[in-house]
DNA sequence: AATAAATATGAATGTTTATTCATGTTTATT
DNA sequence: AATAAACATGAATAAACATTCATATTTATT
């Protein structure tokens, strides 16, 4: 698994390694990691095609290492974000924000998941049901606490509340300019649903 | 744009060009449209190389075919099952209903217009958009009737319920097993959330 | 039956691709 | 200064790829 990349163990390395990312990151971003060659990898990064294949096995370890990253970057964000907030409300807010903030400022973190259905469907299924497993998690406490219904399904609430984020994550990356106060409309907007719900 | 697509003329030929089409899905389901190659799927199809090409520009063509025939079914398909039902609160229900069985039944459905934003954004930018758009049509109409809250900011209103439509339609996807009662279950759920939303 | 149109074929061509490896250079260590 | 480890290089290989086209067969039309 973690043998597919090789760690840099010199300045001189690392900085290779680190060009080979970003390029990565760049192009998988642009074009999607299926469409996108080592060739153009190594040829836009500046390194000769063998100093690719010491630090990476090949192009599907650069994948993984930036969806691993990814994974862990997006979650940290949102924890920071919600860990001092007193309600699961104001979690559920702020949690919502971070995501959508998060997606505008790295694009390729919002396309990188979704393209691992097509580049391999298992990191997919794992990255959402390993999502959805720790949602239920926090939605259960807020249960306990009294600030969710009680009767209501963990599972497809964790899903709802996913597809909501994603979703809505979308309507805010197709517009060509977005303003703070936007991202707090649809934000607040959302959170009125999911208080009161939608139907007279 | 149609000039990608030449359709037969005699039952001989409508059947090679079936063939294509029924593989090119089948493979498009399993490994995706940019993992799957022509080779794949003449060889599959059992046709030879040239007769690919009398049909086809190429497999963005074959794609192109696919993503408009799922875009009318799902649509059409939806629009049925809810045509006479007398309220909203009835029609989400079985529009939500229909797109889960429909996305069980036809998986490559639910994966053409994921991959689409790797194929080329702008498809998927512009199916999405497009659906959006009706969607609201549909819900401005029930706000007219008193059916929904007047004060919704309905363009997040349907990405919300887009969203909740997909990731729900994951949930269901992701189970290796899945009984009709399930499915309704969850329905049940989601319709429970849009109703009274989820905060105590 | 004769003719035209439609369809089928796959060898051949040229491109792009991923990957290896022998050789040379730089950096760290002694 | 000597040595070892790390790093860089790109020509070379081999496999997969999309696409063309001259030729053959089948089907529809007269």
């Amino acid at each position: 698994m973690s043998e597919a990349i090789r760690l840099p163990k010199t300045k001189v390395g690392y900085k290779s390694f680190h060009r080979i990312i970003e390029v990565s990151k760049k192009l998988f971003a642009e074009n999607g990691f299926l469409a996108t060659s080592t060739n153009q990898i190594i040829s836009e990064a500046k390194v000769a095609i063998g100093t690719f294949y010491i630090y990476f096995d090949d192009k599907r370890a650069v994948y993984d290492y930036l969806l691993n990253d990814y994974s862990k970057r997006i979650r940290k964000k949102i924890q920071i974000a919600i860990k001092d907030l007193p309600t699961r409300f104001e979690q559920e807010r702020q949690g919502l924000k971070t995501f959508i903030k998060f997606s505008l400022e790295d694009r390729l973190s919002y396309r990188i998941i979704w393209e691992s259905m097509f580049v391999e469907r298992q990191l997919f299924v794992d990255y959402y049901s390993n999502f959805a497993a720790v949602y239920m998690k926090q939605l259960q406490k807020a249960v306990e606490q009294g600030e969710i219904k009680p009767d209501l399904n963990l599972e497809t609430l964790a899903y709802t509340l996913m597809g909501i984020s994603n979703f809505v994550g979308l309507q805010v990356i197709f517009k060509q300019h977005v303003t703070e106060q936007e991202i707090d409309d649809i934000v607040d907007q959302v959170m009125r649903i999911l208080k009161d719900g939608i139907f007279l």
